[in-house]
DNA sequence: GTGACTCTGTTGGAATTAAT
DNA sequence: ATTAATTCCAACAGAGTCAC
């Protein structure tokens, strides 16, 4: 495909392309991998497409306490036209176009949202090598969404039927996972835990309060039924499963440990893992449940 | 300052694809 | 079938920060 400006579209850079819009910035490494390109390959064309107006960038600059950011780009207008006009995505699949805020820059937040999205390219990744499995629907916590006159984020919903804030969940990621062979669909969401100090566990000082109160309020999620409610236009759920992601063997064993109390029989909706292996194989057999006593590995589909 | 990290961009050539 | 253009990629250089 060839556009007047002289820019030539590969089926890769469209697929890059299409990863952008999907999530709103993607860092050269996540394109690369989303596109099915080597780096330097995926380095090269968004720099074109920079070069044209298509993309523009925040990030790579210098920050204290980490060397260098990374360079993150997200879709501009130009870009987005670009998608529509040159793809055969269908246009509803695409969605419509949302402006970047350019002047948030770089926040300490933007690495934690760039591992949610590293862990989410996994899944698509895993999903496409598995013609039986089709990635229905992707939600993050950064995209934002109207709900009537507020705006909210996407995920953001309530573990009971009282909407306040003691009630509110905010999950990092949620997925619809489909088996297009048998129709059936699950729902999951995803939890990345960066293993840093939070600023509220700085003013708590009790870091195990804030995971253990975190998971709890996933177990009032799925009793309370609420998200089949929310998640109703994608389809009908009995449960959902919440994958929590961190780093380190060792911290998966602690905050398994942690929420040793909790009620047993909620237990297998849990699936634990490390960062490093979810990226290599999100389907894998690499996910434990949270009773401490199983050590067993397991897939997330059959 | 130096070396070990974190990143990116450039360079030149191999592999693929298109054109004649 | 040969040539020309693209696309992709490995290796390397450059830029920023940290620990020493």
């Amino acid at each position: 495909m060839s556009v007047a400006a002289g820019l030539t579209l590969t089926r890769s850079t469209v697929l890059g392309l299409f990863f952008i819009q999907r999530y709103r910035f993607l860092t050269i490494d996540q394109f690369a991998r989303a596109a099915g390109m080597k780096r330097p390959a995926a380095s090269d064309q968004l720099r074109v497409l920079e070069r044209h107006g298509a993309l523009g960038h925040f990030g790579n600059v210098g920050m204290r306490g980490y060397g260098k950011t990374p360079k993150v780009y997200f879709l501009k207008r130009k870009g987005y036209e670009l998608l529509l006009r040159e793809s055969d995505i269908p246009p509803d699949l695409i969605g419509s176009h949302k402006e970047t805020f350019v002047e948030a820059k770089w926040s300490p937040q933007m690495f934690h949202r760039l591992h949610t999205v590293d862990l989410l390219i996994a899944a698509e990744v895993a999903i496409r090598s598995r013609p039986n499995l089709s990635m229905v629907r992707t939600f993050t916590e950064y995209r934002r969404v109207k709900r009537g006159t507020q705006i909210a984020r996407e995920t953001t919903d309530f573990v009971g039927t009282e909407e306040t804030p003691e009630n509110r969940i905010i999950p990092d990621a949620a997925f619809v996972l489909e088996n297009v062979e048998t129709g059936r669909r699950g729902l999951f969401f995803v939890e990345m835990d960066m293993a840093t100090e939070r600023i509220v566990s700085t003013i708590t000082r009790d870091h195990r309060i804030t995971l253990h109160f975190k998971i709890m309020q996933y177990d009032r999620y799925l009793q309370s039924g609420r998200f089949a409610k929310t998640y109703a236009p994608f389809g009908e759920f009995r449960f959902f499963t919440l994958l929590f992601v961190t780093f380190g063997e060792a911290r998966v064993e602690n905050i398994r440990r942690a929420v040793h109390g909790l009620p047993a029989e909620l237990a297998a909706y849990y699936r634990f893992t490390t960062f490093e292996l979810a990226s290599e194989d999100f389907l894998g057999p690499i996910w434990k449940t949270r009773s401490i006593n199983d050590n067993e590995r397991y897939p997330l589909v059959r």
